[in-house]
DNA sequence: GTGGTCTAGACCACC
DNA sequence: GTGGTCTAGACCACA
C-alpha cells in the first residue's frame, strides 16, 4: 500500500477500515485482521495498526474482544456515514462556497445543474 | 485568531494575508504588518509569521526590501486568484465530488440552483 | 454474560464461583460444571474457565478428581468469606476511606446510618 | 517514581497528573512539562508520557499548544472530581454496598457513625 | 493465538 | 525547543 505525505499513516489506515465497511466489504460484527496480520499485509509496523484500531475503537466503530480480536461494531456503516455527512456539512461545505464565491464560479455549473 | 487542528498555522496565516489581499484591505505595494507586529497581533511567535511571509514572497506573492519592510507585490491579487482557481478546480473539485457522491447528498441543493 | 473492560475475565468468573458457593447455590462436595459445559453457558473459551479452576483450585475452594470432574471443597463456604473479609479490611476498606475524603463525600448518608 | 504491577505505567502517571491537578500543585493554563522532561523526570520513555498526555487530552483536562506544550484546561479540577465522583457513585459504591452485604458488617461502624 | 505496554531510537514538521 | 509519527523489537497477560 502506498501512503500520501503529511498525513499520518494510521489515519490513512483508519480510512481504509472505514471505506472498507461503508462499501459493505466488511459487515457488523465481522472479525477484521489481526494488528500483527494487517500490519504484514500493508508493509507497516504493528504498533501502527494498533494505533489505528485504537482510533477506531473511540469512535466506537470497531471493538475488541479480548484474546480474540476486534470486531466491526453494530451500526458502524451508519456511524461512519453520519460522522462523514456531518463533518462535510459542518466543516467542508462553508469553506467550499466562501472559496467559489471569491473565485467568482458558478456553483451551479460545476454540477451541471440548470 | 484561533487556528485550525489540522492545518499548519502558518499556512492558515498565509490563507488569512491572501485573503486580505483578494478583498481589498491590502492592495499592491503596500506595506504589510512587520513579523513581531504580526505575531503579537495574533498571538503568535514570530517565528510563525516569519515562516508565512517567506511562504508568501515564494510565491510572489510579497516581496521583501530589507529593513524596510514586507510589500505586497505587484498583481498579487491576480496571482492569488489564478493559483486559487487552479488549484479549485484540478484538485479541490475531484476530491469534492466524489464526496458528495458518496454521501448521496444532492449537490444542485446546496447551492440554490434549481 | 457480560464482563468489565479492567478485570481478567477468568477472575471474574471466579467471583462469580465463589458468589454461588457463598450464596448456597453450590454447596460442599458438589460437582460445579465442566470446563466445556460452563464455557459454552458462559460464552467463553474453556480454557478461560480453565484458568478460573486453577485459581480456584490453588486457594483451596474447589478440588479436581481426575477424570470425574471439579468439586466444591470442604468448609469452601467459611474459607471465601475469611478471605474477602480480610481483604476488605485491610486493603479496599482504607482506599474506600481515602477516595471518600478526597471526594468530600459523607460516608454515613452512603449507608443510611443516621 | 515506583510503579505498581498490573496497571499500565502511562495510567499510573495519569493519574498522579490528576492528583496534582486536584491538590491545586498545576493549575488552570499552567504549563505541564514536556513529554520529554517529564520522562526523564520520571525515569520513563518520553512516548510514555506522550501516551498519558493523549489520555487525557481526549478527557479534555489538558490541552495542546503546538510547538510549545500542554497546558491544563480551565475546568481540569472541577472535571476530574466530578469524573471521579461519577465513578464512585456508579461503579464502585454498588459492588462496595454487595460486598459489606455479603460479608456481614455494619457499615455504620466502618466510618464511626452512629 | 490475541491485544497491550514499554523501550530505544530515529526522523519530521512546526513554533 | 515542542509534539507527533513510525519502526524494531521485546515482554507480558489473557483467551
Amino acid at each position: 500500500m502506498e501512503f500520501t505525505e503529511h498525513k499520518p499513516i494510521y489515519l490513512q489506515i483508519s480510512d481504509k477500515v472505514c471505506d472498507r465497511i461503508v462499501n459493505g466489504e466488511w459487515n457488523a460484527d465481522d472479525r477484521i485482521p489481526s494488528v500483527r496480520e494487517y500490519g504484514t499485509e500493508l508493509g507497516v509496523n504493528p504498533n501502527t495498526i494498533m494505533r489505528t484500531y485504537e482510533h477506531l475503537q473511540n469512535k466506537d466503530i470497531i471493538q475488541n474482544k479480548r484474546g480474540v480480536g476486534y470486531f466491526v461494531s453494530t451500526n458502524a456503516k451508519e456511524k461512519i456515514i453520519a460522522m462523514q455527512r456531518e463533518q462535510f456539512l459542518n466543516e467542508d461545505l462553508p469553506e467550499l462556497k466562501r472559496k467559489i464565491l471569491q473565485l467568482g464560479i458558478d456553483p451551479c455549473k460545476l454540477f451541471d445543474c440548470k
